[in-house]
RNA sequence: GCCCGUGUGGCGGAAUUGGUAGACGCAGCGGAUUCAAAAUCCGCCGCCGCAAGGCUUGCCGGUUCGAGUCCGGCCACGGGCACCA
């Protein structure tokens, strides 16, 4: 009998699907068709366990798919374009694309030995040229149907580098490089007008049945639709051609509690101040300094300037209210400027308070202590469907809720005159623009003459130029000597080619449409995306629960717009699937300067939950950490499948945690995954060998069987997993017990193979053909549970006497509830606790429970 | 700061979605087999208690015949915050 030897048995099945085309996506009439996609990796060096993971539980889903009769489409490809490529060509020398191609071999290598189920003939990198001249072809598309727009935007800019930094290069307010303070600067950029479709991708998300709710949730809260008042303050004494201030609030009802009018150091009002008052201009550029981030501007401290400008209040052309510049309006949202109303608004009060301003309560809690805001109590922010007494009601009862009183106030404000109730987003247009050179370039021609002209589509690609050098900060495209030069489009004249490249979420946000047809010579293949959109399955990780998704929805519909979608493929992914990281202990001990040191995890010994190095030394252990080069906690694949093989490492990180969740790698449980494979290909081998003859034992281990197929299916179709694999577990135990006839094991052990398929396919093959299966497990179809074997005649009923479980009833399946009382009234444990009294209550739940109530 | 999650034995987790909390696995303990070991097989295994029994799903409170599951309030940890991918 041969052993289980994962290091001959995976690559001779891998030979055998390759050489039957079983992943081969083709298009077909003959069957239904099914798209799963695992969002693609960044070709960082190596693949990472997480890889391992997502790409498992793709493979599950697609293989299960394949067994049930779909024609599957399961590609893979390289989100290639992006900063890691320049930071290692600035540090080593090399150029990125080496680096990035180089990358994408050794990841390719190593994820071929993990035997996924991938039609490898489609993939492509986005930094082939043949992917990014139709990305550029896609802009210039939406160039022409108004979805792309040039404005002014802020970056963060290193005055030290002079150049644009990343915010991930900013830190703590300063460069990552030249540790300077950074700065905001504005900057003319590309724009897709994402914000045109704020509406509509806000309410098309009740659609998405299969998508995680909290993701939903938190994509509509990004989207932010909210209904206010847009209205004015006419300015005391005009100023530079400005008469009034426009603002836009969400909490009209609390305008008898404005204290203050406050714009953002960009608004229009305060760039002229800035330009003729030097104060002015000293305060804007404070407020100006420190990252873009919205978590950074609201971390920061709370600025302003009283510009010494005054406005009236609308309802009271007597009250006279300061206009402040303050760091903290955004200039995006809005009209930029709001009214300070310090009571009910934490932010508004911290402000007021800082500068000596009045506090105003509008409405108060409808009972209970309460310390006023004036008196020194915090900002009052009940949620808005919340009953409140008014004090300073326009038009609405004493007592009424947020959202009455909004209503009642945009319409009072109507009536008159005073600004008009509108509906805003919180979302903005997505800028574009990266000032770099591993990204796309924006195939757009600045002339003298015509201006800005779009690239004609016969000459795309717009190719990057290889001979570039990362030795200075800045962007190589600009300081290249020749490669920006080329005639305009339009006239012929030398022009200069744009040299800023397109963000990387750009790449992204379509990949899942060109894999449908990745070698047509136009962005998709209409024919070809009408077949095999939309993705029926998206897996990939929730710390692209908004970005990514809301770009890909957008481009989705930009496309169909531009006839390079179909209509049903507005909303690409049909279910999506959000899976959590795998992560790793740390190992840290402390240097002589008390600065942490990393140890890899072969080299510290683990012994009763305590870690030692070789010397004896005792490591701290810093549980289940984000897997991280600089830690030295990377678990790599290639060492798990070298040392127990590719079937291993798939189960493992598929048991134990469920999917949405992460996991901890730990080496004992991949041993234990390894031992358990042995065994299951142990028991299989016997039974091969096996003649005893049917007996009484055949019908306890077929109703296991049915039993395993319809908790394993379930688990499978609704990401349970981990539960699937705890199922399989259990039956190969009743398996390798069972004392059944050879035919019924054999039927088992086949079926078990079948079950395991998805996830551990190597052994699964060939279990299947030591048993004599026909064909490719592969190919087989999915087995189907028998409903007859999976109920038995009597059910056991636990029985609570006020609650807590007491003793239980074992009566026939379908027994009334009258015979179930009858029953539960005459158990021991329930007569001695009724000590000869009635029950005040007896609930019976039919097949669950029965609960005495005395 | 804002938005969204998560929290169950020594550990990873299960719980048919309001109905027996702890399935399955790891670790641990005991045993069989072995000259011995490896491998394998069998059994035990939430906490307190000699026991009867009591307690137990981050903490506090509520709804319910019944709460891990629903509601309110805390605490801790994680993800995102628009130029990281």
């Amino acid at each position: 009998m041969s052993r289980y030897d994962p290091a001959t048995l995976e690559p001779k099945w891998q030979a055998a699907w390759a050489e039957a085309g079983t992943f081969v996506a083709q298009r077909s009439d003959d069957k239904p068709k099914y798209y799963v996609l695992e969002m693609f990796p960044y070709p960082s060096g190596r693949i990472h366990i997480g890889h391992v993971r997502n790409y498992t539980m793709g493979d599950v889903i697609a293989r299960y798919k394949l067994a049930r009769g779909f024609n599957v489409l399961h590609p893979m490809g390289f989100d290639a374009f992006g900063m890691p490529a320049e930071n290692a060509a600035m540090a080593s020398g090399g150029h990125p694309a080496d680096w990035t191609y180089s990358n994408i071999d050794t990841m390719v290598a190593q994820m071929k030995p993990l035997g996924f189920g991938l039609d490898w003939s489609r993939m492509f990198a986005t930094c082939d040229p043949e992917y990014y001249g139709q990305q550029q072809a896609l802009f210039l598309d939406f160039l022409e149907k108004g979805l792309v727009y040039r404005k002014n935007a802020v970056v963060n800019w290193d005055p030290v580098d002079m150049t644009v930094l990343a915010n991930e290069q900013v830190i703590d307010g300063k460069g990552w490089r030249s540790g300077a303070d950074v700065e905001r600067r504005e900057l003319t950029q590309w724009f897709f007008k994402i914000s045109d479709f704020s509406g509509e991708l806000l309410d098309a998300l009740d659609g998405l049945d299969d998508w995680p709710a909290k993701v939903k949730l938190m994509q509509a809260n990004w989207i932010g639709r909210s209904r206010g008042l847009q209205f004015a303050f006419g300015l005391v004494e005009p100023t530079r051609g400005h008469d009034r201030v426009e603002v836009y609030t969400t909490r009209p009802d609390t305008l008898l509690g404005a204290s203050f009018v406050g714009i953002s150091p960009d608004h229009p009002i305060a760039k002229e101040l800035e330009a003729h008052d030097p104060k002015v201009a000293e305060f804007c550029a404070q407020a100006r300094r420190g990252g873009t981030t919205e978590e950074a501007l609201e971390k920061a401290e709370k600025l302003g300037f009283d510009t010494g400008l005054r406005v009236r209040h609308p309802f009271d052309t007597a009250w006279e209210l300061p206009v402040y510049i303050a760091n903290f309006i955004l200039m995006d949202y809005g009209t930029g400027a709001i009214f300070g109303c310090p009571a009910h608004d934490q932010r508004d009060l911290d402000f007021a308070r800082k500068y000596g301003l009045p506090v105003i309560s509008t409405f108060v809690p409808l009972k209970g202590d309460h310390l006023k805001p004036e008196d020194g109590g915090e900002a009052y922010v009940p949620p808005k469907p919340d009953k409140v007494r008014w004090t300073l009601p326009f038009n609405w009862a004493e007592e009424a809720t947020g959202e009455e009183a909004i209503d009642a106030a945009i319409s009072f404000c109507e009536g008159k005159g005073v600004g008009q109730g509108v509906t805003k987003f919180r979302l903005r247009d997505w800028g574009l623009s990266r000032q770099r050179y591993w990204g796309c370039p924006i195939p757009i021609v600045h002339c003298d003459d015509c201006g800005v002209v779009p690239e004609k589509k016969e000459n795309l690609p717009v190719e990057l130029p290889r001979d570039v050098s990362f030795d200075t900060p800045g962007n190589p495209l600009d300081r290249h000597p020749t490669w920006a030069a080329t005639p305009c489009p339009a006239c012929g004249k030398p022009a200069r080619r744009e040299t800023d490249t397109m963000d990387t979420f750009v790449d992204s946000s379509w990949y899942f449409a060109r894999f449908t047809a990745p070698r047509a010579t136009t962005p998709t293949d209409l024919e070809d995306a009408a077949y095999w959109m939309n993705v029926d399955q998206y897996i990939g990780g929730i710390e692209h629960a908004i970005l990514h998704l809301l770009y890909s929805r957008f481009f989705a519909r930009a496309m169909q717009i531009c006839g390079h979608l179909p209509e049903k493929s507005k909303e690409p992914f049909n279910a999506l699937f959000t899976q959590g990281m795998v992560t790793h202990a740390i190992f840290q001990t402390k240097d002589a300067n008390g600065r942490p040191v990393y140890h890899y995890p072969e080299e510290v010994e683990l012994r009763d939950g305590r870690g030692f190095l070789k010397d004896g030394t005792e490591v701290e252990i810093i549980p289940s950490a984000k897997m991280s080069k600089s830690k030295n906690n990377v678990v790599d694949p290639v060492n798990i499948i070298a040392t127990y093989g590719a079937d291993t490492a798939r189960w493992f990180v598929l048991s134990d945690s469920p999917p949405e969740r992460d996991v901890e790698w730990t080496a004992a449980g991949a041993e234990a995954a390894a031992k358990h494979l042995a065994r299951v290909h142990r028991i299989a081998a016997e039974i091969a060998g096996d003649d005893t003859a049917p007996n009484d034992a055949d019908t306890p281990l077929l109703r296991e069987m049915h039993k395993a197929i319809f908790d394993v299916t379930n688990g499978v179709e609704s990401f349970g997993f981990n539960a699937a694999i705890a199922k399989l577990y259990a039956f190969t135990n009743a398996l390798g017990k069972s004392t059944a006839g050879a035919a019924a094991k054999r039927q088992a052990a086949k079926t078990l193979a079948q079950l395991m398929s998805p996830m551990t396919p190597h052994l699964a093959e060939e279990i299947w053909a030591m048993l004599g299966g026909e064909g490719l497990i592969a190919n087989a179809p999915w087995p189907v549970a028998n409903e007859s074997m999976l109920t038995s005649d009597t059910v056991t009923l636990p029985i609570q006497i006020n609650g807590k479980r007491r003793s239980e009833i074992t009566v026939a399946k379908d027994a009334s509830k009258e015979e179930v009382e009858k029953h539960a009234l005459a158990d021991d444990a329930v007569q001695k606790a009724l000590a000869g009294g009635q029950p005040k209550k007896l609930i019976v739940v039919p097949g669950r429970i029965v609960n005495v109530v005395i």
